[in-house]
DNA sequence: GTCATTACTAGTACAGTGTGCTAGTCTCGC
DNA sequence: GCGAGACTAGCACACTGTACTAGTAATGAC
């Protein structure tokens, strides 16, 4: 028998089902672009994949709950507060907004690498399925963007004509996300602190743009 | 035309690098969302593996030669005529050059490749004297869709209001530069082929801020 | 108490993927 | 002839997701 150990460890201190989705976050921390395989999550967990596949029958369900989690911890910026501010023209409100996203992505050291192992990914082609969790992330991301543009907009259309017919916020997030994107990059570049010039000019567009889609 | 046959047969009718792109091509017009494996199309082409990869070395290089055989049957010239084209609106027409343009970004490898090397070099700060063959480029670049906007936005202020007061087409320019960046950055990460769908949204969005510049 | 049902864990097996590699054939220039 | 290079074929490796069985621990019924 001997039974020399293990006591209070026998009954999981932290649920497998927790550290499954803690490792999993940690890898997508590691890497946004990380396909998140059964086999890696499993072995960075410290269980076995018949395990993890208990919990989580498919790679899908993995992700899922791995995004909702994920999701549910999203703090709210103190940029957020901007957001309200009636006093300062909405197109202002919303620049203001992506500039304080831009900085951060810009900010973060690791932002460029992340990007440039997402770009050299041996098979970046990636069915969707193995592209799920970036996809998911991405749509967290857009989401807020999103909400930030209904905000507006709604306020807006409030205060000139009622316009702002079938308007689109999803559209205009997708946008505004694909510019920020392209800002990062640019900067990225060779050659960014000739361009970084531009940033303000570039956002304002944007967001005159996504902010007057009435017509 | 009576011998219908074979005579040309012996040395590859077609040859063997013909059969591999319009297998492949077949199997993603049965399936726009095919993954064109290596295997699968090598297999439908009647061809092994290894022969397959002598052409293509890569999957990334044949889906890249699919993609560019088909963007082949519709030439850029004629995309520069559209410019004229004063039967249509005038954002329409941005929208087809703009797509254009990216489209060549697309499919030219090289270009992925460059993005890749430029952001993996480690201190990319470079001087601005450094960044001049990049600067000087995406001056060329610029400088060819302000021309697009220039002609676009004269012709669309004549048949409204005189208005365009002070328009910018430099600032215009680098705004959809920064938009078709982004959207190539986007193309090179995981989950490209479920983002493509809103590129021409994203496109028209960007057009008409462009081109409705007056207020 | 015993015992059965359930929850969980572990590990293996199978089919599929991209890619590296070697060995053979074939054709052309000398 | 014959050597060099283009081409072809096929296997091996390291991955992937998932199905499956076997074993263990906890729970509840009686």
């Amino acid at each position: 028998m001997t039974e020399e150990v293990t006591v209070p460890e026998r009954q999981t201190p932290v649920s497998t089902r927790e550290r499954i989705l803690s490792a999993a976050a940690a890898m997508l921390a590691d890497d946004p672009a990380a396909t998140l395989s059964v086999r890696a999550v499993a072995q960075r967990a410290g269980v076995s994949t018949g395990s993890l596949r208990h919990f989580f029958p498919t790679q899908r369900d993995l992700i899922d709950a791995v995004v909702a989690a994920i999701a549910a911890i999203q703090p709210t910026d103190e940029l957020e507060s901007a957001l309200h501010d009636t006093t300062r023209p909405a197109v202002e409100r919303l620049v203001d907004l992506l500039r304080g996203t831009l900085r951060d992505a810009l900010a973060d050291e690791s932002a460029r690498a992340r990007l440039r192992s997402a770009l050299a990914a041996p098979s970046s082609i990636a069915t969707d399925e193995q592209a799920a969790p970036t996809l998911a992330l991405e749509r967290l991301a857009l989401r807020q963007i999103a909400g930030w543009v209904t905000t507006l907009h709604a306020e807006a259309a409030d205060d000139s004509d009622t316009g702002a017919l079938q308007f689109d916020a999803d559209a205009g997030a997708r946008f505004l996300g694909t510019v920020l994107t392209g800002l990062v990059t640019e900067q990225a570049l060779p050659g960014a602190l000739s361009r970084a010039a531009f940033h303000d000019g570039t956002l304002r567009i944007a967001a005159t743009a996504v902010l007057s889609t009435r017509r």
